[in-house]
DNA sequence: ATTTAGCACTCTTAAAGCGAGAGTGCTAAG
DNA sequence: CTTAGCACTCTCGCTTTAAGAGTGCTAAAT
């Protein structure tokens, strides 16, 4: 009784599947019907009752069919489902979005966002990672306005930051260049948050620069490199929100749509802890620990760059979605995103 | 009859300044009890059935009271409301905001956007300028990994466009090094389509570029100038559409949130003919002429850069808005903004 | 001549009542 | 152990009903 048997996991296999396709609860006769189990239905209703006595489903109320529970579509997702494998035209089709791989990595983001909400028919969800950790590429400074300058810091796989910053009337061209020099030589190649520090430190700055430049430097850099680490996050599909019938109250739509809205819940959301492993990660309902997501479900994975985990892909759906095809979209999608990614840079 | 006279102004103001506080038809006792305007309910059913007859007012049903129609608002907005003035809080409010302009303009888009959603309640827009007709203010092609470039494009008050180039093998570092600066020097001040046209022509490309060097700039620089020049669109608040009882509706949501996700719909959205003149312009329901909008209307003004309009902000609410409050709010943000954008940079 | 009070009428909306239908659990027979 | 049968429960959609809000019209008042 503890573990299932098959005839109790075919039950609720055909639960799952039946409730995703109508966001009804289950009744036996539908599935004694539909389902040639070879069962009648008085004894779906036995086992339907054991499912229930253990946690998998549950009634609405007295009279209706059985809906799966968090922990029944847990069962499910662990042990019950076989990952759907994506129609060659479907994995075609997402190869093709990505037309022109050679422009900003923000449109990469915003391809990928959107082919996952296209082709999920929920939203899509892509975050780049926090740029802490990541290498500068190239560097440099240059004149704008008679007292402006404008840094641009290029990270490694081409993601891009600047920021303006003061003039001082004393600065020539020829010192411009002269420290643009020395930035490059000693900066590039470093990651940021290691270059945050050296800022930092007057000691450090001191050795790495001649006494005269050193002075106008500084202060210079320190602001140059004050640019936003925090990862970004391109959303797709929102409006697909409103086909899912579970979603009917107004309330709990507001609730999750300004969710969306907030880049650190959102982060949140897709970060999950196990420190960026590769496969898809499944989390439902309450196991996204937020109280208006509850449900929700949560499918994910890391695209990489390099051979490492790089961001986060993701699809967010009802707890009622069809787990293979998302999981088996989601995998393949973060697959040729990476690959794109690489095909853009090294 | 033809014109308004003083008291039918006056009840039309009332009707309008009652149902955007109710979202409900407006009755006639409602406004004698309410609006001291001196006179009976039934001197005022009168004057609304007048008021109904010349269109700026109508029934839902026969024995409900008035809503105002597009003409009735479009009459308010003309000549019956003030430009409410912003209090002082709300205007530092509005400054405060902006706590670190030195960042991306990205950034002051995003930023604005919020600021636009957060005190009006309703969505925020903001479009950047088309790159077509900007100018490029400096150039950079620099190598990334063995096989592959990096151009980076930025274009005049800091908008940076970077793409991904194939390396030829042939291609030296001093060969790359003479590029950038004949690159540099040719074509930093110039418009990016005046480059574009540019680049297309053959004779022209060989009368700027030593016939040596000629080969290969001409293929690299087409693909570096191939980047997108559509405008860039930021928006926020959707969630606050849900606060709207006339969206009740759930398949009206789904339609605006839908708009709300394109971006050619919403540049057409806030793309208004008249020139992109300064000030603040209004379209009330059809006017925007976008049927799923037509509970909507768009308030929107350009914002400068060099004493020219550059892009275009906005909000987005229902026909039932606060007029004169979002009006003035987007004015000053629209000017508060302008004068960020200049500080940074020029 | 305009304004106002009074009144009959209309239409919406919310609540209540009702019946059909779906689904269950239990029991007894196969 | 499975299945047929049956009584029971609960939801959902329908109609009915009553209350309430607001109008338009008419006749009196200013």
């Amino acid at each position: 009784m503890s573990t299932l048997d098959v005839r109790r996991r075919q039950i609720l296999e055909a639960i799952i599947h039946c409730h995703t396709l109508t966001a009804q609860p289950v009744g036996s006769r539908v599935i004694a019907k539909r389902y040639n189990l070879g069962l009648s239905a008085a004894t779906i209703r036995n086992a339907m009752a054991d499912l229930e006595e253990m946690g998998y489903v549950m009634q609405p109320h007295t009279s209706a069919g059985r809906v799966p529970t968090e922990l029944g579509y847990r069962f499910y997702v662990d042990s019950l489902m076989e990952v759907g494998i994506l129609s060659e035209a479907e994995k075609i089709k997402i190869r093709l979005s990505y037309d022109d791989v050679r422009r900003e990595f923000e449109y990469l983001m915003e391809q990928t966002s959107r082919i996952l909400s296209t082709i999920s028919h929920y939203v899509g969800v892509v975050m780049s990672p926090g740029l802490q950790t990541r290498v500068l590429k190239h560097f440099e400074i240059f004149q704008v306005s008679e007292d402006k300058l404008l840094a641009v810091l290029v990270v490694e796989p081409g993601v891009i930051r600047n920021r303006v910053l003061e003039k001082e009337e004393t600065l020539t061209g020829e010192d411009l260049a002269k420290i643009n020099n020395a930035l490059k030589a000693r900066f590039v190649g470093r990651s940021l948050i290691e270059l945050q520090n050296l800022v930092d430190s007057p000691e450090q700055m001191r050795s790495m620069f001649d006494q005269q430049i050193f002075q106008e430097v500084s202060s210079l850099v320190r602001d140059a490199l004050d640019v936003t680490y925090d990862p970004e996050i391109y959303l797709q599909g929102r409006s697909n929100i409103f086909s899912q019938p579970e979603f009917e109250d107004l309330r709990r739509m507001e609730a999750i749509l300004d969710i969306l809205e907030k880049k650190e819940q959102l982060s949140h959301l897709l970060d999950f802890s196990p420190g960026m492993e590769m496969g898809v990660y499944v989390r439902i309902g309450s196991e996204i620990n937020c109280e208006a997501m509850e449900q929700c479900s949560v499918i994910s994975a890391a695209y990489q760059w390099n051979q490492r985990p790089f961001g986060i892909i993701g699809v967010i759906g009802p707890t009622r979605m069809e787990y293979p095809r998302i999981v088996s979209i989601v995998d393949y999608t973060a697959k040729v995103m990476s690959q794109m990614l690489q095909n853009r840079l090294v």
